[in-house]
DNA sequence: AGTTTTTTATACTGATCGGTATCAAAAGGA
DNA sequence: TCCTTTTGATACCGATCAGTATAAAAAACT
């Protein structure tokens, strides 16, 4: 048996994936990486394949990480409790980090070569999964009678999911997090629940 | 005297304009553009100078060409028309394309390599100069008692934005033009205006 | 028609891209 | 202690990046 790895994956993946954070995919050279990660080319690929790949990995890492605030969210009692959770839960994850600010997500490839259309692709399958998630929550909210009748759970869920990603994209361009909080405030007080509570 | 240039510069601008609409600034290559355009890269050049100011000049026509419902906007009379006119305004910007959905100053570069740093500060800057004639003209709305004493305007211009780029966000992925429309009458119908007309 | 000026396309520049071959150093197990 | 195995850094690969030198082709003026 020969020696082991000097590097601790986890931790490697990690500055990986804050670097994507910031620079988005397309944004993020392998020198980068190396330079973050403080391990060389070989060592990133024999443990993460190539480039995509580690971008994949960071990514379930980081939904693993730091999207936790969404399940927990979706089993909130009341919608108001719900979209609460899930802007507020947003809002900590687009601002925890003053480098990284914004979503992996939205950052990661908005707009991009042909070349990264996959990953782009597969960023959108995402956040179309977590708008899914919210729209089945909603549903059922309306059938509890926590939402007035009138409310289109599916308008809803891409409102919120609307109000989220355009938090991200105010994030990352620097906006200070009392105005995003305050936005938030506007959000939460015109949803239209049954009850307020 | 020589020749003449036997391309038209504001059709080769509006071509290049609609790839860096489509794939972003880092997104597009000199070849992408020279494909785009017809015009090889010393026309492109001699005409725009490089990369960056031809990104910059097809910024300029983006504004002068299709943002023009922003000022129009601003003009209604009431609070709540300036924010229906916004939202409409951006909508249409963003679903009339289908090959370059959502918003250039969006997609341009939301994030990116340091070497694309100033375009993307650049695009932060023009984003916020739109707010901020938003907060200004909610303000003179607050004044003339067209909005409820409580309204925070610079709050309510960050919320619109916000609504407008996670829009920009959503058009970007493939979202329908009917549940985008949608989200904007949910928008609409929960404004704070102190008559709602 | 002849000359001059400008545009155009081709081909090239150095730098950087993602990805990999090479080989020495290091750390197991026997 | 010696041998095997794997990691690690260096250096390299072809491809592509933005940007430019060169030279032929085309048009306008005299």
């Amino acid at each position: 048996m020969g020696r082991h790895r000097e590097f601790d994956a986890e931790q490697v993946l990690d500055a990986a994936l804050n670097v994507f954070w910031k620079k988005g995919y397309e944004g993020t050279s392998l020198d980068d990486l190396t330079r973050e990660t403080g391990v060389a080319r070989p060592g990133l690929y024999s443990v993460f394949g190539n480039k995509e790949a580690l971008f994949l990995k960071a990514l379930d890492s980081y939904e693993a990480k730091y999207m936790t605030f969404m399940q927990a969210a979706l089993n909130e009692p009341t919608s108001y409790a719900v979209v609460a959770a899930i802007l507020k839960g947003s809002f900590d994850l687009q601002t925890r980090n003053d480098v990284a600010r914004g979503c992996l997500g939205v950052n990661g490839a908005l707009a991009c070569s042909d070349s990264a259309e996959p990953i782009r692709l597969e960023l959108v399958r995402r956040r179309n999964a977590s708008e899914q998630a919210l729209c089945d929550r909603l549903e059922r909210a309306r059938q509890e009678g926590d939402l007035s009748e009138a409310a289109d759970p599916a308008v809803l869920a891409k409102y919120v999911m609307t109000v989220s990603q355009g938090m991200a994209v105010q994030a990352k361009a620097g906006a200070t997090k009392e105005h995003l909080e305050a936005v938030i405030k506007h959000v939460l007080a015109t949803w239209p629940a049954a009850r307020n509570k």
